[in-house]
DNA sequence: TATTGTTATACTCTATAACTATA
DNA sequence: TATAGTTATAGAGTATAACAATA
């Protein structure tokens, strides 16, 4: 019996298949490659949210990563504990918690953001700069839709 | 403020964003399709891999599958009550089960077959055949590393 | 009355451990 | 002793419900 993991060519020439193999594999990168630096790949989502933006509450920041408002709250308060961001309550609107980056969120997203850069060269190692490029292109029509 | 679930330019041109957009929302597209033909992504999955193949014991299949053995106890159970896998203990072997598609199956299999068609080409509806094709090349060059 | 942040609880999905029958 | 299938249990991750503070 063979040990191999190869679903065969029905399946692996499915969209869904790629995708999710792609999807994955990312994600084990980006684990990979954010570890030794010290965040997640969510808290680098966060972070990239966060970055040049105007400060934002914790509801708006999780509807527009996806997340509901319990699982930012912990999200917050494992970054908080690192120093990467702060809590201010809005002084408009006191049930509201403004987040924003520290200087050390700032000097981490740099790391972070390199160490994904890394983790998708990897994944893209095959391809030339322009098939990069283009398969961006494609994803980016994709998701505009 | 804004009611939108835009994450930013930042966050949404990386490529996890990307690849986790093009993933959840074709599953998502999956899901819509395949329910009223009545099997879900994952058995669509295994019936893929079960056509046109030597038939495979139950550990084989979850191994190529990438689930646990006991995770397709229930996916067979599943099947084999809509009736469109049958379990034979080998004859060789009496503790393997050998798992194979039923007519059932192979018609079950075309149907939803249509209907991930469906859900790719709507995923894929911004981009032309030649696109469509590009995006697939690259994609399995990316699988296959 | 509605909304924000929070906490506690429930649920879903998958993995781990333990059992049986076969080898 | 080891392996295939099965079942029961535990764990991670997420969503739902309920609460206090504020609007």
């Amino acid at each position: 019996m063979s040990n191999d993991r190869d679903p065969g060519p029905q399946l692996s020439r499915r969209l869904a298949y790629l995708f999710k193999h792609a999807f994955i594999e990312l994600e084990r990168l980006h684990e990979e490659h954010l570890t030794p630096v010290g965040v997640t790949a969510r808290e680098l989502g966060l972070l990239l949210f966060l970055d040049g933006r105007e400060p934002s509450s914790q509801q708006d920041a999780a509807r527009r990563l996806g997340v509901d408002r319990t699982t930012m709250v912990e999200l917050l308060d494992a970054m908080e504990h690192k120093g990467l961001v702060g809590r201010v309550t809005d002084p408009s609107d006191r049930r509201r918690n403004v987040i924003d980056l520290t200087t050390a969120g700032r000097v981490k997203l740099a790391e972070a953001r390199h160490a994904s850069d890394d983790a998708e060269r990897e994944l893209l190692a095959e391809l030339d700069d322009g098939e990069d490029a283009l398969l961006r292109s494609l994803l980016q029509r994709i998701a505009a839709n």
